[in-house]
DNA sequence: GCGACAG
DNA sequence: ATCTTGTCGC
């Protein structure tokens, strides 16, 4: 079906190299490990455009496992920098992060819609936000950005290695989250590993698509749009 | 040189 | 991401 591949446009090259190195330094700061407590409250961070300059980030905190909604708020504001595939994070990033000054409530993970770890310099707009805030984060993607993969089995739950073509390292897994539903692609952030993040994503999981957290801050993005107008 | 390319 | 009609299945 997909008989057109998306054209994107030349980026500037000295951008590029600049966002490159900025990940590099970044990535100095990201760490993997096994998270220490079972988290109480996780975050679900999910962007949209109302228009083609202008960004509408949406933060929900649910409790877990329970998954219940207690907060959710927004921040709609201008963006400048274009989509460059690999630098997601400079243009959502920033007003995410001004989206989550107004939250009340303090999450113990953030899950956010797109890759972490699963980048081709291992620093997804998930490892970003993450390093930054300095909390535990997880990235949870309906495509693939980089990376090869075997079709995970048709039963919910069941997983298969993300890797690296090259070097073959784990980059992340795919995860079949529905029966009969193109799988999603969940990679750690920042203070949490692959083990830790697949299973966040699978217990987040409730019959859809996307777990909770990134589906409602997907769904609120809707209302609040209406709200803005 | 030829593809691939999160949202 | 966004736009956008009809269509299939529970």
């Amino acid at each position: 079906m997909a008989y057109y591949r998306p054209y994107h446009p030349p980026a500037d090259p000295a951008l590029v190299r600049t966002l490159t190195q900025q990940q590099h330094d970044m990535r100095q700061q990201q760490r993997l490990e096994p998270l220490t407590a079972s988290p109480k409250l996780i975050a679900g961070l999910d962007s949209s455009f109302p228009t083609e300059d202008t960004i509408l980030s949406v933060i929900v905190v649910l409790t877990f496992p329970e998954l219940q909604l207690v907060e959710k708020v927004y921040n709609y504001g201008p963006v400048d920098m274009p989509y460059v595939p690999g630098f997601l994070s400079f243009r959502e990033a920033p007003n995410l992060l001004l989206a989550y000054e107004k939250l009340q409530h303090r999450p113990d993970v953030l899950m956010v819609d797109g890759h972490g770890y699963a980048h081709p310099r291992r620093m997804g707009i998930a490892a970003h936000i993450g390093v930054l805030l300095d909390m535990p984060s997880l990235g949870v993607a309906k495509q693939v950005l980089t990376g090869q993969h075997p079709e995970p089995e048709a039963a919910p739950g069941s997983r298969a290695p993300l890797t690296d073509k090259k070097t073959g390292e784990l980059i992340g897994e795919v995860l079949r989250t529905k029966d009969r539903v193109k799988p999603v692609f969940v990679s750690p952030g920042h203070r949490l590993d692959q083990a830790t993040a697949t299973e966040l994503a699978w217990r987040c999981t409730r019959g859809y698509k996307l777990p909770e957290p990134t589906r409602l801050a997907d769904h609120w993005a809707e209302q609040f749009k209406k709200e803005i107008r």
